[in-house]
DNA sequence: ATGTAATCGAGACGGTACGTCTAGTCTTTAG
DNA sequence: CTAAAGACTAGACGTACCGTCTCGATTACAT
């Protein structure tokens, strides 16, 4: 006997997963373009060539599309993972490097910089949002940090939150000041982890 | 008879400085209440009684007149001094002290992220406002790191720009996330000064 | 060889005949709600318990369907038959208080309204929907006009086409205007059959 | 002395009457074109060169404004004066004549049929407007028909309320059908005044 | 029994218009 | 020339319908 498997609920026509891509892909590529206030629901709509009750259906408002639409280009998870290569200064300096590189191209950092303004458009979903940003990334990076203190590499009671919110704020500084596209994070890591006092 | 003394082009009537004040302090409240998004001109022009041609006689739009608010409740110069007591570890956590019970106040760390909102919503403006915001809190501090340099209390290779960013990047991101209302930085200094790694 | 005598075309799942009534009769009672403008396809397929694509099966937009639910409460033929008793002036006025019962009921009021309304909005329908719901009226009319006159009741000169333009006319206007409801039409009577001169 | 003459609530830019009148004169021109239901607030705005809130402004609905755009063509108070020549057969027959003329423009048959349309939109003022429409032409014409009751030429007891609505009446029929573009009524008036009725 | 074909409820879809709101500008009277 | 008030154009907001479509399910007649 066979038991015709369906979901719960799968009444009328679908929706067409495909339009959820080409609306998040408009809306980067109207991002590159302009900034978050000049981005309209209107406009994405014209764009994606799709009914705006079609985005409303989808997102309740700009900003957590807008949210969705940067993090899918970071890469879905919203973060890059840290890498384990027994050597901590190496590691972290990649994972800063990369974050630097995806920076340094305008367009991703034209859809942080939205992302930002996503995050502070609406009071409500803000620090959500922006928890959603950086908890991972900051996850990543403690756990590489105990790891590297287990190996006795680093001091057992240094604060390693604080080197996390270090390295992140840096990089959260750099993207919404934009002082130089092609920065290199050396002196940082060598004063977090050698420090700056005279020996 | 009297000569009206009168300085260059001033005819007509005066502008009245009582309803820059107003203005601003009508901003302020407004955005207390609610994010950058939910502002209005409209709601600023009616909340100081004011009409709304005099906003844009004074300001060319929402986010240069936000920015002004937000410097001004910093004190006016858009940051706060960094002590020179001679111990830079003591001056540093001063300075961060008076930044974090800043931002302890729901008030004022609503202002920042307005700030931050502002910069990052508008693509003209965003990078000269970020700099306005930034640049003399980095330099204050790159200033006493210097002189900490100078005194022999810091390596002279230590990239004490890294450091400013860094005191600065912590700041912003505990502005935007809000990890922690009463966040208190001892474990940065310890980092930056003395190193992470296992001596 | 057996050949299946079958219609044209009748092949898959029949229409559900009873689906005609409930819609028309949803129709009838959202119109004795709201007026004509306001009734919506959606309202109707909601109210109805069915889907869209079964009214535009059926009909083709909302002014056919308005119409045959409007005709069809006045009998199915669209309108009552005019009396044959011999006497004239009696079996107008009989014609004339059907109508004046029907109307004075504010429900069928309101459907005569909406037909007005249905043809007025569109232009295309618009005449075609209004000789649909006359022209049975008008004929019958003249239809017993033109027997009176053979019977020598009326005068072989006398314009029927204008009488009973007369009569179905000033029925038009009580249904929109509604100066009153309770409207008996002997007054108009003895004017079309007498005359309002002075003899 | 001379005492400044104000209105009260002279504050601000007052409103424009020039675009009073364009907006009213793009409805009439729209409705040439179309229905009352192919018109769009939209539209008007767009071809009277005016923001959407300065129709909104002025009139709450399409409804009120079509109604006014409407009544204004026909010369501001919604019909026709009745002539006083003495003759009454030749006065109601010029005013019926005068009717015929406006109707047979079709630029006005359409703007009558929006005004219908315009009345059975909203469930609310159409009666109101119904009114509006007629109470005036029904007015005149009773006091015409009086007149001529005074004057000996009708009948005194002749029911003058059902002439004139008969007289609306038909030409409301044929506005609505417009089954003959050039009609006249003097079949209508030879039944009215001499009674269909075999002498 | 098993197609084949049209119908059904549900609801997604592209579009158009709705009526509201805000941005900036302009126009009035008053100081 | 500044000020408050508020009208003005322009255009985005989020909602409601239109008429079409796609889905799984149903219901007839056909093989």
């Amino acid at each position: 006997m066979t038991v015709t498997q369906r979901g719960e609920g799968q009444v009328g026509r679908p929706r067409d997963a495909q339009l959820d891509r080409a609306i998040l892909a408009a809306t980067r590529e109207l991002l590159a373009a302009g900034s978050y206030a000049e981005l309209s629901m209107e406009s994405i709509a014209a764009s994606a060539g799709v009914g705006k009750k079609t985005l409303y259906r989808r997102w309740s408002s700009k900003a957590p599309l807008v949210a969705e639409a940067v993090l899918q280009a970071y890469g879905g998870s919203g973060s890059f993972p840290v890498a384990q290569t027994g050597d901590v200064r190496a590691d972290l300096r990649s994972w800063l490097d990369e974050h630097a590189d995806f920076l340094a191209e305008p367009r991703n950092a034209a859809l942080v910089r939205a992302l930002v303004a996503a995050a502070a458009a609406s009071s409500a979903d803000g620090a959500a949002l922006y928890q959603q940003l950086s908890a991972p990334q900051h996850a990543g990076l403690v756990t590489r940090l105990q790891r590297a203190v287990a190996e006795g590499q680093l001091r057992p009671d240094a604060d390693l939150g604080a080197v996390a919110e270090a390295m992140i704020g840096t990089l959260l500084f750099h993207a919404l000041a934009r002082p130089s596209p092609k920065a290199r994070f050396d002196g940082l890591l060598d004063v977090m982890l050698d420090g700056a006092r005279t020996k």
